[in-house]
DNA sequence: CTGAAAGCGCTTACAG
DNA sequence: CTGAAAGCGCTTACAG
């Protein structure tokens, strides 16, 4: 009886089911105005021939454009690392432009809860996102926001720090405890003698759970590998150059045979410039993030190695994941690690 | 005069040139058959709309469908390092074969030629395929099989090793010599007193480009920074297990004093099978690739460091090009140097 | 060398 | 609750 020529799609699922292909369209996208016994009837068929709607079409018929937000901190003079998730943001949003996707970008300033708030509530105002992506650097802040997404039922995908949201539909970022772990191992490497480790926390909120979950996995690996050593702690609160070398004159005048640093976060070259004018040459410096200043103090020998977390991936990811949900109804995984890269010297000309 | 309703597209510019559709669409597409003085003023209509073809209505309205062919070693119950990429390459397949691509795979045996001479023959008797992805493994018969693809003008893809070919699209691979050279600083790391350094290459074809090219590297970090070592260089052709253990053995009772074990290849879990079978576990071993087996010693220790080139992205980004190119017409990257990695057993976890 | 028309596989009003 | 018809922006025969 195969005289019909080779129909397919939602044609050939309504020649079956002897419905138009209208109410092939209802029962697809779930829509009402369908009786139960049509639709069970459609739902088979569709079963049967594992039918997969050609998304080329249904983007091509429907003129419908998804909107997406995005609401990240901006890069500052002091440090680009945000500049990394934005490019790779703008290449998702480059890659998926074509299929009917459209992104604004709010930017918030780290030093400024206030310019959080400000953004946050503009992405509510405008009442037309389909999807955020968000750094919710700003704990209580974010939550609040969140809220509002999760009662409108906007998906929304966190990146580069993570907090518990019930409505997320992904978290992408780094595996801060594992992060830590390994920053003692590249610190163990420069152990020598006195076997002294600076620990030091440059950052204005230097409780966070960022960091604590950083500082955990490092004293962890001493405990695991009972490895023989002595832990000090630094905390620089006043993120200011001056008030880092301050604090760091401070700590070596009393400690002067300390042989290792480890510092939690971008704001390593810091410590790097101090290094230098002090000539602390044989010191073994550890920290994190790709950022320009600390490529250049990775490249003439001041600091060893940087852990990061490719933070232009993320960005990408996370856009790619709102549109994977969003539009092309993919499954998304609700956590997504980054691997913990090592960056030296001798392979960072290759790093992204 | 704005009394027509929003045109776009084609529509628009044959409205503006006065010309068909269909006139349009041979010129957007070079095809012959249209005046010169019509293809020029379309021509400029296009140009000064700043036109993007909509790729949707393209792709479906063109029923065609680009064939594209993969030829790669197979994964051998030996090592598992092909399967990465070819994961990665069906990973790409998967997300663009909606968009009508198809991928037909060839696979030969890195340790038969004939099986690689056959696999492409096939690939040039089927005449059908409008692009090809492919590990130059074997070079004299890559040199040859590229050399038809260079007259059909099919575009071609290498990964994971390069090789002279002046038709190619793109080279996705390792920087080897940079990777030569992160290798010898991660073995400078392990080196305590004799400073003795077994470089050892277990390979059927030692003397080939990618091997010397890391070995240039990996003396090059030596002669740089001026570290004093001493290099004990061991060839192994024969890549059988028991081979392998009965090198180390001799090297051994001549040298019983090395500290550290460079190896060039996936195969470094050789080395570890054979340190762990003599407990010589102060060694330290620096190798290749995040095979399985890799995994499982540098998990438990046998390994301190492998270097990897994330061959499964190499996959997919080969295939990706191919279909940037011949698909979207998009430029692509001549040379793409894929990272060079660090893995310890603190963040194998994450790596992928 | 050029154009009118059908069609790709969907979605969207609109009418009943 | 259901269907006929137009249309998304292209491409493809086919006719002239």
């Amino acid at each position: 009886m195969k005289n019909n020529k080779k129909l397919s799609g939602v044609k050939e699922i309504a020649r079956l089911a002897d419905v138009s292909i209208a109410t092939v369209d209802r029962v697809i996208h779930n829509r009402s105005g369908v009786s139960a016994i049509t639709k069970s009837k459609i739902e088979k068929i569709i079963k049967e021939l594992n039918y997969q709607p050609n998304i080329l079409a249904s983007r091509l018929a429907s003129g419908k454009v998804y909107r997406l937000a995005v609401l990240i901190p901006k890069g500052s003079e002091r440090t680009d690392f945000w500049d990394a998730p934005l490019k790779g943001i703008k290449r998702a949003e480059e890659e998926i432009r074509q299929y009917g996707i459209s992104v604004d970008f709010f930017f918030f300033d780290l030093n400024n809860k206030d310019s959080f708030i400000d953004s946050a509530q503009k992405i509510k105002n405008s009442k037309r996102f389909d999807g955020v992506l968000l750094a919710p650097s700003f704990v209580k802040e974010s939550i609040q926001f969140i809220h509002y997404c999760e009662q409108d039922t906007i998906p929304f995908v966190f990146i580069d720090s993570n907090i518990e949201a019930k409505g997320i539909l992904s978290y992408i970022g780094p595996p801060l405890f594992q992060s830590g772990f390994l920053g003692a191992r590249l610190c163990a490497i420069g152990m020598r003698q006195t076997q002294k480790i600076l620990f030091v926390n440059i950052s204005k909120e230097s409780n966070s759970f960022n960091y604590s979950k950083i500082e955990e996995g490092f004293n962890n690996y001493f405990f695991e590998n009972d490895v023989d050593h002595q832990l000090i702690k630094l905390d620089i609160t006043d993120t200011e150059k001056k008030s880092v070398f301050l604090n760091l004159e401070k700590i070596f005048s009393q400690h002067p045979d300390i042989e290792v640093i480890f510092v939690t976060n971008s704001r390593v070259f810091y410590v790097a410039q101090f290094l230098e004018s002090k000539k602390y040459s044989k010191i073994h410096l550890v920290g994190y993030d790709f950022s320009k200043e600390n490529q250049n103090y990775l490249k003439n020998g001041w600091i060893d190695f940087l852990i990061c977390h490719k933070p232009e991936e993320q960005g990408y990811k996370g856009l790619m994941s709102l549109y994977h949900h969003i539009v092309l109804k993919l499954p998304v995984d609700q956590i997504y690690f980054m691997p913990i890269d090592i960056v030296t010297r001798e392979n960072q000309d290759f790093y992204r």
